[in-house]
RNA sequence: UCCACAGUAGCUCAGUGGUAGAGCAAUCGGCUGUUAACCGAUCGGUCGCAGGUUCGAAUCCUGCCUGUGGAGCCA
C-alpha cells in the first residue's frame, strides 16, 4: 500500500509521497509550516526556504486553505508533533488550488457549520468523532460474530409499526400506504428463529419533533436478538458487548480520543458487570434524593442522569411497569405487573443506550396483548405465527449508534456523530 | 407542541436612543520552529423581516421568520 500520514511511522528517514489537503499553513521569511491532512490523519510538513526551489517556497506561502497537494518529502521523528512525525519537503506539486474555504480556524457556530458538515467533517475534531464511530461499527461485527451471531437484515420500508406510539415516517409503496422501519426488531425475532443467534445494523426513522442533544430524525441502530436466551442471560451479552466496545475504542483510537481531549479513565471504568437496579429500586431511591416521581410513572431525563451518576458506570434499570413498556415484553412470572426488561443509561448524561427485553413466547398472552393494544391480528399475523411453530424462550435488545458515539468521544451532541445529520429542521447538506 | 435565549461584515462577537465597531478570514508587506503563530496596512454592512413610538432606532414596542438550549417522546 501507498505510504499514508496514519502509517508514516513506517517510513522514517525515506522520503515519500502523500496526496493530501492543506488544512492550515503558517509561515515566516525563511521558513513555512504546512498543516496537511490526508484523511487518514495530520501531520506538520515543514517548508525551510534554503531547502527549497524559490518557486516551491513561493507556492507554500501563498497555497489556499484545503487546496489539494502531491507533497514529496523526508519522514522525520519529532517530539514536538503531536503524532510524533514531521514531513521535511523537498518538492509541492499543486492538483487544485482551493477558493476561499469558509471553516476559517477560528471558532463558528453550530448553525454555520452544520451547513457546511459535507466541509465540516474534514476538521480534526469531526475526523477524530466519526472514525471512533467506524471503529466501534467494527468491534461490532467483530463481537458478534465472535459470539456467533448471523447478521440479518430486516426491511426499510414496513406496512406496519413495532410500537404504535412513536410517530413514522409514511410514504406510498406503489398503491399501498408504507412507513419507514422504526426498529427491525419484531422481523429479528423471526430471524432468530431461524438462525439462533442474529444481529441486525441499519439505519432507523422517528418522525418525532424531538429537538434535544440526544436526538436524530434519522439514526442507526444494532439489534441482536437471541434464541434459547432469558433476560439474566441477555443482560450478560449487553455489558460483555459493550465493554467490548469500549475496550476496542481505547485500543485503537488513542490518537483520536486525544484529539478529542476525552478523559480516558471514563472509557477504562466501562467494564462489566455493571450495576443493576429494579425500576421500583430506582423509584425508591429517586424519592429519597427528594424527586418527585411516583411507581408507574417512566424515568424523565434528569432521573436517569442522576441514577448513572450515582453508579458512575452504565447502570441497568430492570423490571419496568409493564403499562409504560412495549407490548411484547415478557411479565415477570414472580410479578405479573412488572416485564422482564432493562434499559442500559450511560453515564454523564448521556442518557438510554439500550433498550432490551425478554419476548413474550405464550401464543395466548400474545393475542391478548394484541387486543390490548388495538394492533391488527392481520397484519400482526406473521409474528403471531412465531409462537405457533417451535416457540421459545428468546431476548433481545437494541444499541442506539450515535448515542453510544456520543458517550466513547465524550462529544456534548449526537449530531456531530453520524456524518450527515437528519435534524428536526435539517435536511442539508 | 410548550418554556427560555438569540439574530449586527464571509465567520465569531461588542455596541441599550445621537457619525456602524473589534478579532479572525481574504489581499499586500514583514518575520528561520510555528502550534487557532505573530506584527503593520488594505478590503469588508439591507444591523433577520414587516409595522409602530421618536426630531432621531441596531438599541424601545407589536407581529412574523429563522436558529440555539431544554421539556415531553424515545435509542
Amino acid at each position: 500500500m501507498k505510504p499514508t500520514i496514519e502509517t508514516i511511522g513506517q517510513h522514517v528517514g525515506e522520503e515519500v509521497t502523500i496526496g493530501c489537503w492543506l488544512s492550515n499553513k503558517r509561515s515566516s521569511g525563511k521558513i513555512a509550516f504546512l498543516q496537511l491532512r490526508d484523511g487518514t490523519g495530520f501531520i506538520q510538513g515543514v517548508v525551510p526556504k534554503s531547502a527549497v526551489s524559490e518557486d516551491t517556497f513561493q507556492l507554500s506561502k501563498s497555497v489556499t486553505q484545503e487546496s489539494a497537494l502531491y507533497v514529496t518529502g523526508t519522514v522525520q521523528e519529532d517530539e514536538r508533533a503531536p503524532s510524533g512525525y514531521e514531513l521535511s519537503i523537498s518538492g509541492i506539486e499543486l492538483i487544485h488550488e482551493a477558493s476561499e474555504y469558509p471553516i476559517t480556524p477560528k471558532e463558528h457556530g453550530t448553525e454555520f457549520l452544520m451547513d457546511h458538515r459535507h466541509l465540516w467533517i474534514r476538521s480534526k475534531n469531526q475526523h477524530a468523532v466519526l472514525r471512533i464511530r467506524h471503529e466501534i461499527i467494527r468491534a461490532t461485527y467483530e463481537f458478534f460474530d465472535k459470539e456467533g451471531f448471523t447478521k440479518v437484515d430486516p426491511p426499510i420500508l414496513t406496512g406496519s409499526s413495532a410500537e404504535g406510539t412513536t410517530n413514522l415516517f409514511h410514504t406510498k409503496y406503489f398503491d399501498e400506504d408504507a412507513y419507514l422501519s422504526q426498529s427491525g426488531q419484531l422481523y429479528m425475532e423471526a430471524a432468530a428463529m431461524a438462525f439462533n443467534r442474529v444481529f441486525s445494523f441499519g439505519p432507523t426513522f422517528r418522525a418525532e419533533k424531538s429537538k434535544t442533544r440526544r436526538h436524530l430524525i434519522e439514526f442507526w441502530m444494532i439489534e441482536p436478538e437471541m434464541a434459547f436466551v432469558e433476560h439474566e442471560e441477555s443482560l450478560e451479552i449487553q455489558e460483555e458487548y459493550v465493554s467490548y466496545i469500549a475496550a476496542s475504542v481505547l485500543k485503537n483510537c488513542q490518537l483520536e480520543l486525544e484529539a478529542l481531549g476525552r478523559d480516558k479513565s471514563k472509557l477504562e471504568q466501562i467494564h462489566a458487570p455493571f450495576p443493576r437496579m429494579t425500576y421500583t429500586e430506582a423509584i425508591d431511591w429517586l424519592k429519597e434524593q427528594g424527586y418527585e416521581i411516583e411507581w408507574g410513572e417512566d424515568f424523565g431525563a434528569p432521573h436517569e442522569t442522576a441514577i448513572a451518576e450515582y453508579h458512575n458506570k452504565p447502570v441497568f434499570i430492570t423490571h419496568y411497569p409493564k403499562d409504560i413498556k412495549a407490548f411484547y415484553m415478557k411479565p415477570d412470572p414472580e410479578n405479573e405487573d412488572v416485564v422482564l426488561c432493562a434499559d442500559l443509561i450511560a453515564p454523564e448524561g448521556y442518557g438510554e443506550i439500550i433498550g432490551g427485553s425478554q419476548r413474550i413466547d405464550d401464543e395466548a398472552l400474545l393475542r391478548e396483548r394484541y387486543q390490548e393494544h388495538d394492533l391488527s391480528e392481520d397484519a400482526y399475523r406473521w409474528y403471531l405465527e412465531l409462537r405457533q411453530y417451535g416457540s421459545v424462550p428468546h431476548s433481545g435488545f437494541g444499541l442506539g449508534l450515535e448515542r453510544t458515539v456520543a458517550w466513547m468521544t465524550g462529544i456534548e451532541h449526537v449530531r456531530e456523530t453520524i456524518p450527515f445529520p437528519r435534524l428536526l429542521n435539517r435536511l442539508y447538506p
